[in-house]
DNA sequence: CGATGCCCCTGAGAGC
DNA sequence: TGCTCTCAGGGGCATC
């Protein structure tokens, strides 16, 4: 599920009944995620104030008052649902559930925390691809989940200059160059699929090829599309559900993604293919996309 | 250095 | 209705 925009999307709906916020209590219902939770989990979150909850690449990050920085990834099917009470239910231009009777021992609920706001949040994975954990705030740059890592596609030091010199002599596809969480953070299968498109470069040309004026309107439908994906609360094929509960609505915006066989929206009269790249769906025109 | 394939896990949808 | 097969937004790892 989750790529930038949809982790973004998911750090929005939390931030009112986060940051701030004191965890009152937090709760896991078995001992690991895709790994196993660190020791004394619980127990070093419950009575700590979220400072500030962040983004990096497709990992929430939610900064606390005690020094450590509670890490998630939600994987492929990971959730965050958040349930209030009374006037805590309309925040800004959110609108939160209140708790169904249960909410939290459903099968996937894999761990529930409860904020002053008042506020109930749950992790749902039925996967179980994501993770949780807990790592100084002042050395997560330098933890092997971060270091790697390369720059924010939103941030104002991604820009043409800095595409040319990451892809400067990469053999590999641009489309598996772009998916390089190295090279770009937060890029996934779908967004990937669809700036290729908007910047009408085939996905099978090589990354170090391609000319220097072609880069500029590369990272600027890469931006775009993230932006637009962000407003449109992500993109719900399956999993993804924003912190509300509510579905994201940029499926219905997707130019190539999932459309094997129909005709290209650029009206070239050509049909859109699928092809299998590092294991994963990519779909492109190959008239338009050269 | 890069490509490929496998793995983690579960559920949805298609086809029979 | 139910079985089996394929596929899924991520990412780490081994292997060639």
């Amino acid at each position: 599920m989750p790529e930038l925009p949809e982790v973004e999307t998911v750090r929005l709906g939390l931030l009112p009944v986060m940051e701030g916020h004191v965890l009152t209590d937090v709760q896991t219902r078995r001992g690991d995620l895709r790994i196993p939770f660190p020791r004394d989990f619980t127990a070093r979150m419950r009575g700590r104030q979220v400072t500030a909850l962040r983004r990096r690449a497709k990992y929430l990050l939610a900064d606390l008052d005690s020094g450590e920085t509670l890490v998630i990834h939600l994987g492929m099917s990971g959730r965050m649902s958040v349930y209030a009470e009374g006037k805590q239910r309309r925040i800004g231009s959110y609108v939160y559930d209140k708790a169904p009777q249960g909410a939290g021992t459903g099968k996937h609920d894999h761990v529930v925390f409860e904020t002053d706001a008042p506020a109930r949040i749950i992790f749902n994975d039925h996967r179980r691809f994501g993770l949780m954990t807990l790592i100084q705030t002042a050395h997560l740059d330098e933890d092997k989940l971060f270091r790697d890592i390369g720059i924010e596609p939103l941030s104002g030091k991604f820009n043409a200059t800095y595409l040319a010199h990451a892809l400067d002599g990469k053999k590999t596809p641009i489309k598996s160059a772009l998916l390089d969480q190295r090279l770009i953070a937060g890029l996934g299968n779908i967004y990937v699929c669809e700036a290729l498109f908007r910047a009408k470069i085939s996905p099978k040309r090589l990354a170090g090829s391609i000319r220097k004026d072609r880069l500029p309107p590369l990272v600027s439908a890469i931006r775009r599309v993230l932006k637009d994906a962000i407003a449109a609360g992500g993109s719900t094929l399956r999993d993804h559900a924003q912190a509300t509960g509510d579905p994201g609505s940029f499926q219905h915006h997707f130019l190539v993604y999932g459309r094997e066989g129909k005709a290209c929206k650029l009206g070239c009269k050509g049909t859109v293919k699928r092809i299998v790249q590092a294991g994963r769906s990519t779909f492109y025109c190959p008239k338009c996309q050269t």
